[in-house]
DNA sequence: AAAAAGATAGATCGATCTGTCTATTTCTCC
DNA sequence: GGAGAAATAGACAGATCGATCTATCTTTTT
């Protein structure tokens, strides 16, 4: 029993959040969740009807904070070059915080297999959703480019993750920079 | 109990390779892996020490397979642009057989923590190789273009299992190709 | 103050988990 | 044919899994 601040429903979300994206979600029991959220396990089937309800309040509530935090650091500067080197920064600083976890969106999507509708189609819907948010920034390029974009700054992401290390950020932000 | 050819050591592997790769590692119990290789609890134990070394033995042949299978394709052809074309058309092919399920490692990566430095190490180690053999193929060109190769490379893998579609394949082939 | 809702601890369920062990059968090789 | 290795089935251990249930306690609402 750890936490005690916030309701109970928020706790179990948070450190469900904690523990499937840091140690994964078929890796993750529902004992550890409820033990470290300090919530008693009637609650937890109170709250959300399974553990995969419990897995898809994660991803609904990780997309709006991730979409988010990208946002608020493209929303700091104006031109679209800017705009893209910010994306990457965001990236960047995510590793530096998160340490080198990567995509909480691809590791679920690794665990996932085509039966589990729901959660793949959660996790399509973010990367559509973040394909569109940087395609709108690049609304003055062509598809070849935004496609391009999109790709480098997925693998930045889950290279960096592979290496735990920032050059395939750094490098991918350049890339991308040069095409525009 | 469905495999009976091969010795037991063989069927051990190759039909962890099917259920790790296509379920995850996690997901996948070891009863499960003795009853469809259709071999006893204690022949497990007896050729591979613990789940996780059969997970490594999996990952080590799963990297040799790989390899070959990649060297197969650009080893048709003499060309630069040709070999690279060959490569993705390696990932196309793959993703027909493999019904979208993506790289095996980088599913593995994402059930892996920190702690988990034998697994992780096997992973980094492929990806090396398959960076290298790129390089080599693109012997004559720039850092920055190998970098870039290797990334349009990685994202259309990863891409195309997140969409269960060949597009990002074919996208990033063409982008590969208009940097030669 | 009474009623309703929220949260608790903890027992319990059947299933599954990884791994060990024994005892028996099958195979290989000389 | 006989010795030794390989493989077998299956019991067993001890832990954990996700999920349900009861019964009690606390909080909120009216």
């Amino acid at each position: 029993m750890k936490k005690k601040t916030g309701d109970p429903k928020q706790r179990l979300l948070e450190t469900a959040t904690t523990l499937f994206y840091n140690q994964g979600y078929h890796a993750t029991g529902i004992n550890q969740v409820i033990e470290e959220a300090g919530v008693a396990r009637a609650s937890l089937y109170l709250h959300y009807e399974s553990k995969e309800s419990l897995l898809l309040a994660f991803l609904h509530q990780r997309h709006i904070d991730w979409m988010d935090g990208l946002k608020s650091y493209t929303g700091e500067v104006s031109k679209t070059k800017e705009k893209i080197a910010a994306a990457f920064d965001f990236l960047f600083d995510n590793n530096e915080k998160e340490y080198f976890r990567g995509c909480a969106f691809l590791n679920i999507l690794s665990e996932t297999t085509d039966r589990d509708t729901a959660v793949l189609n959660v996790i399509q819907d973010h990367k559509k959703d973040l394909r569109a948010f940087l395609a709108e920034i690049l609304t003055n390029e062509k598809q070849a480019v935004k496609d391009h974009v999109y790709l480098l700054f997925e693998s930045a992401i889950v290279e960096s993750q592979l290496y735990r290390n920032q050059w395939p950020v750094q490098e991918a932000k350049k890339m991308a920079l040069g095409l525009l």
